[in-house]
DNA sequence: AACACGTCCTGAGCGC
DNA sequence: TGCGCTCAGGACGTGT
């Protein structure tokens, strides 16, 4: 159930058992994921030490000596464990990484919506080339109110689904947008071309506020993460809108309502969210 | 059976 | 007719 929040949490998890760790060996129980499995065929792989675990967008880096990063998103169902070598295998887990410490890192994925690729950096680079094109993080002090306003200029598409375009702003998936601007009180079908800059200036607080608020309360999943078994534990969202069509709204009691837009379920309240 | 929290690809539509 | 761009919709396995 990977959102921003969560890759956040697991990037922390995943850290205090990756890092210094030396990779002996890597497994692969499938071929394809979103994109084709061939992490197992880098030679260079082997012994070669984890220096960093880092998130960018909804990507972990995990970062390795000899300027080789490895690339893993979860996709839809992607989830990653960290067990003892022993420890049986179960069902869709597509790739065991083992380390010198006798654990073994990973990597299940139902879905197989995910991925888990090897990627060089160059000497000037810190991420991969791929992941250059993205917009600004939404915690980062780059996302402002001017900078949402000058990317919705000449934009006709909904601000929902412009908030949730990698290029615009990365992370906001499909409930925390709806989320996101239901504390804005905005509209989710509002083109972006219309919004005021004060109104740009509410929803970058709500991203940020709605994100922060979701890492915050993702901190529980960490201990369950690190459980032997791998359970996913209970992540309790604190959702106003998402899933609740029918549902009164929390502020005016007017029911909720569920839309299609470009694909996604998308939730919000008719009488405080305007265009 | 409908629907699922992400991303990439395709093709339609439009302005120049 | 075509180029470049924007945008919506489908596709991608499996689970509930």
């Amino acid at each position: 159930m990977p959102e921003l929040p969560e890759v956040e949490t697991v990037t922390n998890a995943l850290r205090p058992h990756l890092v210094g760790r030396c990779i002996t060996t890597v497994e692969t129980h499938t071929a394809q994921l979103r994109t084709p499995v061939v992490v197992h065929q880098h030679p260079e792989i082997c012994g070669a030490t984890i220096t960093a675990v880092r998130r960018r967008a909804k990507y972990i880096l995990v970062e390795l000596d000899r300027r080789l990063v490895i690339l893993v998103h979860l996709g839809m169902t992607g989830s990653c464990r960290i067990v003892t070598a022993a420890a049986p295998s179960v069902d869709h887990e597509h790739i065991i990484v083992y380390l010198d410490d006798g654990m073994t890192w990973r990597y299940r994925d139902p879905r197989r919506f995910g991925m888990f690729e090897l990627h060089p950096i160059g000497k000037e680079e810190v991420i991969p080339e791929c992941l250059a094109a993205f917009g600004p993080e939404p915690l980062a002090a780059e996302f402002t109110a001017e900078y949402l306003r000058d990317v919705c200029r000449q934009r006709q598409k909904p601000i929902k689904n412009l908030v949730m375009d990698n290029a615009c702003v990365v992370g906001v998936g499909n409930i925390y947008a709806s989320e996101a601007l239901y504390r804005a009180r905005i509209h989710p079908g509002t083109p972006a071309a219309r919004l005021s800059a004060a109104r740009c200036d509410r929803l970058v607080t709500a991203v940020r506020q709605v994100l922060q608020d979701a890492i915050d309360a993702g901190g529980t999943t960490i201990s369950d993460f690190q459980t032997v078994d791998g359970s996913e534990g209970k992540f309790s969202r604190h959702l106003d809108v998402y899933g609740r069509a029918g549902e009164p709204c929390h502020a005016c009691s007017r029911d909720l309502r569920r839309v299609v837009m470009a694909g996604r379920s998308t939730f919000y309240c008719p009488a405080c969210q305007r265009y």
